[in-house]
DNA sequence: TTCATTATATGACGGGTATCATATAAAAAC
DNA sequence: GTTTTTATATGATACCCGTCATATAATGAA
């Protein structure tokens, strides 16, 4: 069926945001072709018109979630000055409903466990994906050298992510809610000496 | 077959230490209870006489791989004093040894985010051995409120494991030594800041 | 209105895996 | 040495899932 032009890019982007919360809620392994194509009200047949495989919907799919994670970046970023912006970006990170709204996460909290034993397409552009994340907090930090500045970042992502992995995993939700609150006052503790450091 | 007294018992303490090393090479979804039952030298068959189900290893397993967890703690922390010892482990968890000796790890740094999404005796399991290793922190933290130590050592243990789960994730080899490295003496930093404003 | 195109559907195949009923064999007890 | 016990093995069943060959139907072009 001749469907409107650019019909079938527009199905390929709905199955692709369909996984990249799907992987997210339920990890790669659980994640079923036929369960995704279903959530976009397809049955599983016509999945291989548009990926060759489902490591290829894996690769897509982090690629997505990872492009949902800058948008997000920079939507709490707007144009305030870098250390604001990256005060806010915690905030919004080191969360309660961070750590309650999984599916739609961070794919480096959601899925750095599962991405240290995969290979393929996922895991490469998981790589990608967390250079780039880092990359956007280096940037916005004060020193001069680059490669200090983003093992800094690298470090202040992992923190930020151990803090809400954490957070999800512990059941007693009171010592969750203050794991949280410490991770994110410490993590701005960071934020805020590298800043002083380099104003005097 | 009439085997000596115990046999049976040894039989199962060797699966589950199979089992916890696979789990965390593996994770929960990956781990085959014939691969499993393989490793020990046995066939999938027997597995049902031992445990009531896949599940029931996995929680035995997630039992286990905390069980090593502690018996490090306790090993590194030797009977220094409170702050050596957790000087000590910090050395020792954010380390690159450790980054890559994901089978023998800990198991917090390996699951956590596969037990987000895990029901059952397996996510029980994790839980309570969360607690426990927080925990050994905080009884060793120098503070008066139980509460706020355990909040503080929570969050000390999700920058551990956050920062070795990043370190794990990251390809380029240069970036993830010094990531670990940044994240160990940061922590150690907060660890040194509490001893010393409770010293004066 | 008919034809040609092509996105999606149907249905099947093969491989993997949890589970369990039954068989086997080895050693302890006599 | 024979019998009894029981840990493990064999083999089958049922289910789920990735993959793909083929069929169908909807629509723009003629």
């Amino acid at each position: 069926m001749r469907y409107p032009e650019d019909h079938k890019q527009e199905t390929r982007a709905r199955v692709v945001k369909a996984a990249a919360r799907s992987l997210r809620r339920q990890g790669p392994d659980k994640l079923a072709v036929a369960g995704v194509m279903a959530e976009v009200g397809l049955t599983h047949g016509g999945f291989y018109a548009h990926f060759a495989s489902k490591e290829a919907l894996l690769g897509a799919a982090v690629e997505e979630a990872f492009r949902q994670g800058r948008k997000r970046f920079a939507l709490t970023a707007g144009d305030q000055d870098a250390r604001t912006a990256l005060e806010a970006y915690v905030d919004m990170y080191v969360s309660a409903s961070h750590r309650d709204g999984r599916e739609l996460g961070c794919p480096i909290t959601a899925l750095a466990g599962d991405m240290a034993r995969q290979a393929g397409p996922a895991r490469e552009a998981f790589d990608t994906g967390i250079k780039s994340l880092i990359g956007g907090i280096a940037s916005r930090l004060p020193g001069e050298d680059e490669a200090a500045n983003t093992a800094l970042a690298g470090s202040l992502m992992a923190e930020m992510a151990g803090a809400v992995s954490l957070a999800r995993a512990v059941a007693d939700p009171t010592l969750s809610d203050s794991l949280l609150e410490q991770s994110r006052a410490a993590i701005k503790a960071r934020i805020a000496a590298v800043f002083e450091s380099s104003d005097q």
